[in-house]
DNA sequence: AGTTACGGCCCGAACTATCG
DNA sequence: CGATAGTTCGGGCCGTAACT
């Protein structure tokens, strides 16, 4: 409605009457607007365009709002006319933007020239040199599920891949070589209920297989590269006509230039994946920096996060890039948050798929801290139910984590390497120091950071009486079939049971109120074995 | 003319900052 | 430290350009 308003408004205007708007900015650059674009270029006499960004106005509720401030004159602009430009998007609000236009550098450009730039995108900034990034590559559209609460799941939701699922990379958070591999997708071959779904959209699947760069369309378009995955709608994946080109084409897709030129000709929260074939690309250019950074090639696939499938599933190996060599290394030890989470689900039986997918392409490091987890298999539970107190003599789980701990860190390990995955774990006060011990964090805090690390929806579920006190498991829902959850009632909770009816008899302080709180759990948990509403939670999700 | 899929809008969940 | 308000972003949905 903004751009009829200034049609309209055009219109009123006698010969050389000027009409000055504040009004959004997508139409700047929005393929949809190319014709009006045109037309306004062609007939009209720019004056005037001033970025204001978000937060042109002082009404919060206009915040989100891009905008522009426009000056346009109703006569055919003279050959060489100057149209000028300026840009008060970085200043954060109203006042800001107000002071800074009154000072701020002014860039003037011909405005027939505009008519050369791709779309007829309007932009004052100065043209980068390199050919149409299009010449060299395609940027493709990615599956979009319809229905992704039923279609995609996460990797670690699933013990082992299914038939008809596949791997499917999502939009990445930040730029690095591997990333954005979270996501699995019910695909049954294309031939299954996905694509009967409305609002499914299989797209691009004949390019599954060859390697390109995965850019996800948000923000400051993070990227990645694909060794052939398929990928999601949030992304677009860049393929090379030529595969040689890839490594130059990811050493500009990963620079902070490559976003400004991004940004130069598309300034929309998210991007669309056609706009990234309108960049300008110096394939000389970008080949001699690809030289200098990755003189031995690309690094093969390898990732320290226990959130990626390429994860090596080891607590504390690392693989990184070493600058001096500009090569995989193995890194130094790891004590950072995620160690403790991988080293529970370790105990309870969970493995990441690059352990079990021997065909995973995978860097020579990682495929060996993979191969050092055969010897952390022992330390993991059988049935994947582990007592925090000491269940069915299986010991307590903080003494079998620490001994897992001791040999995944081998001669490194410590107390004070334990405090400081405590720490980095997140359990601690506001003035820093720990909220407790390896015990407590069992208790009060594992379950929570778990969920939160694997994007609320955890595979390793607590299980308590609600007492501090009290009967607490953890377990791999994985393993949580019916003879399992019969199991867990009446061997570890019945035991603990038949411990607690004994420490009433001896009087022991506490045990009655143990007693109490765990037969209630017991009641409850049959509730669920037997299944009938609305406790048939249990038979709907198994 | 019918079909496909690209491109962009916008809802609402999730996250972050601020306040009491 | 928890509640609440403000902000960001993933992704479903749908119009329409492009293709067959």
């Amino acid at each position: 409605i903004a751009t009829v308003f200034l049609d309209r408004c055009l219109a009123f205007c006698r010969t050389g009457g000027t009409v000055s708007a504040v009004m959004p900015q997508n139409w700047l650059f929005l393929k949809s607007y190319m014709k009006l674009r045109e037309r306004l270029l062609k007939q009209e006499q720019w004056e005037l365009v001033a970025r204001l960004g978000e937060g042109g106005f002082h009404s919060s509720a206009a915040a989100g709002a891009f905008t522009i401030l426009l000056g346009i004159s109703h006569t055919r602009a003279p050959e060489g006319h100057l149209l000028c430009g300026l840009d008060v998007s970085e200043e954060r609000d109203a006042t800001g933007k107000a002071r800074s236009l009154l000072d701020a550098e002014m860039t003037c450009v011909e405005q027939g020239r505009q008519l050369e730039n791709p779309d007829y995108i309007i932009g004052v900034d100065q043209n980068e040199s390199g050919e149409p990034l299009a010449i060299y590559a395609k940027s493709l559209a990615g599956i979009d599920s319809g229905d992704s609460q039923r279609f995609r799941f996460k990797f670690w939701e699933m013990d082992s891949l299914l038939k008809g699922w596949i791997r499917q990379l999502n939009s990445a958070t930040q730029t690095m070589e591997y990333s954005g591999r979270e996501h699995i997708l019910f695909f049954e071959d294309g031939k299954g209920a996905l694509s009967q779904c409305p609002g499914a959209s299989i797209r691009n699947i004949k390019y599954w297989g060859k390697q390109g760069v995965s850019i996800s369309r948000m923000r400051n378009i993070p990227a990645s590269l694909s060794i052939g995955e398929s990928w999601d709608r949030n992304c677009a994946c860049i393929i090379p006509k030529n595969n040689n080109d890839l490594y130059s084409l990811w050493t500009y897709c990963s620079s902070q230039n490559f976003i400004t030129q991004v940004r130069r000709l598309n300034q929309k929260l998210s991007v669309s994946e056609a706009t990234f074939e309108n960049i300008p690309f110096d394939l000389d250019h970008w080949t001699k920096v690809a030289e200098e950074q990755y003189p031995h090639g690309l690094p093969d696939p390898y990732s320290d996060d226990p959130t990626q499938w390429l994860f090596h599933g080891h607590p504390c190996g690392s693989v990184i890039w070493d600058e001096e060599t500009k090569q995989l290394a193995h890194g130094p030890i790891r004590t950072d948050g995620t160690v403790l989470h991988v080293a529970i689900a370790r105990l309870l039986g969970y493995r990441w798929p690059a352990e079990t997918d021997s065909g995973m392409e995978l860097a020579a490091e990682a495929r060996e801290w993979v191969q050092r987890c055969d010897a952390l298999l022992p330390f993991a539970d059988d049935d994947g139910i582990a007592g925090i107190p000491s269940l069915r003599g299986e010991g307590r789980l903080v003494d079998r984590l620490r001994a897992l701990l001791a040999a995944a860190y081998g001669t490194a390990w410590s107390p004070d390497v334990e405090n400081e995955l405590l720490r980095a774990a997140g359990y601690t006060k506001n003035d820093g120091r720990l909220r407790g011990d390896l015990e407590g964090f069992l208790r009060d805090e594992f379950f929570a950071s778990h969920s939160q690390l694997f994007h609320h929806r955890p595979f390793i579920w607590q299980l308590w009486d609600g007492r501090a006190d009290g009967f607490s498991v953890l377990l791999n829902y994985h393993k949580l079939d019916r003879r399992n959850l019969e199991r867990l009632i009446y061997t570890y909770l019945g035991g603990w049971i038949t411990q607690q009816r004994s420490e009433v008899a001896a009087a022991t302080p506490g045990a009655e109120e143990r007693l109490v709180a765990a037969l209630d759990l017991k009641g409850r948990l049959e509730k669920i074995l037997e299944g009938e509403k609305p406790y048939d939670i249990f038979i709907r999700w198994k």
